[in-house]
DNA sequence: TATTGTTATACTCTATAACTATA
DNA sequence: TATAGTTATAGAGTATAACAATA
């Protein structure tokens, strides 16, 4: 049966992300942002900004979704709404002042929080488990396309 | 400047494990689940039960909300709680008949979905990916519980 | 007609903390 | 006192679909 080939590396990525997220999110939340919060402003972070549809698309967050995380943040003053010259129809988000002070605030020391865990692996190592991990996400993206656009 | 060195992989996982996310998620709806009922189900299958406590632990789900997403399984006929006859305190639930049926509709379906993508990476490459994800898993793990009780 | 973002609805999940009943 | 699970509260995210403005 070829499907047990594939049950512990399923498995293994299932809890090794498990176990990321349960270090991660426990920081992220110590800033004061929820995750997908977190994500919009390091997404945004040293960028002029960008439409609902591409930070939609880099976040895997959906539309009326977006519309609500984006809310959140301008309501505290993180992000700010632009009209985007080229199309009238699209909406730009970028950080505001408070918004790259809280990036600042937020992005190394969440990298140096994560960083012990991945440095206890061996170069090496990481260069190989880097490489994996990208091919799986190509393997994962053909799939994403080819069920999306099923001709 | 040590933490550098990280930021790559760091990125490859997190891309890596959303695109998992886009493609798993998106099945896991199909089947008429949210994820985390999905991950309940799957949890206690195969299984003779366990009690709440152990499922929370497996599943990432703390107990207010595994309370709620166990509630929304038993309405519809998918799992049962059982007094623990060991301790009083604990519940047991696991999969009614009707539940252990849900499993076996999803559950090898669910992985046959996955699979092409995992099968796309030959074998070696998938055991050392397999390996490394094990290895970050334990160190994020052993990191989790350095917060957890810092002496 | 197609696309961008918003709005509306209804539900699920989440964190947090107080509560109960056992141990 | 500590633990297992429930309840209560408030907020956040999610899917889905209808909608307005623009292309």
């Amino acid at each position: 049966m070829s499907r047990t080939v594939v049950v512990p590396v399923i498995r293994e990525l299932a809890r090794c992300y498990q176990a990321f997220q349960r270090v991660s999110d426990a920081n992220i939340r110590r800033f004061g942002l929820t995750p997908p919060q977190f994500d919009v402003v390091v997404t945004l972070g040293n960028t002029p900004g960008m439409s609902f549809k591409e930070l939609g698309n880099r976040t895997l967050i959906t539309k009326g979704t977006l519309t609500g995380v984006v809310d959140r943040l301008a309501a505290r003053g993180l992000v700010e709404r632009l009209a985007c010259p080229d199309d009238g129809r699209s909406t730009l988000v970028r950080l505001t002042e408070a918004g790259e002070r809280m990036f600042g605030q937020v992005f190394e020391p969440h990298l140096a929080y994560l960083a012990p865990a991945f440095e206890s692996i061996p170069a090496g190592e990481r260069k190989e488990l880097e490489a994996r991990l990208r091919q799986l996400r190509e393997a994962l993206e053909r799939q994403c396309n080819d069920d999306a656009s099923p001709d």
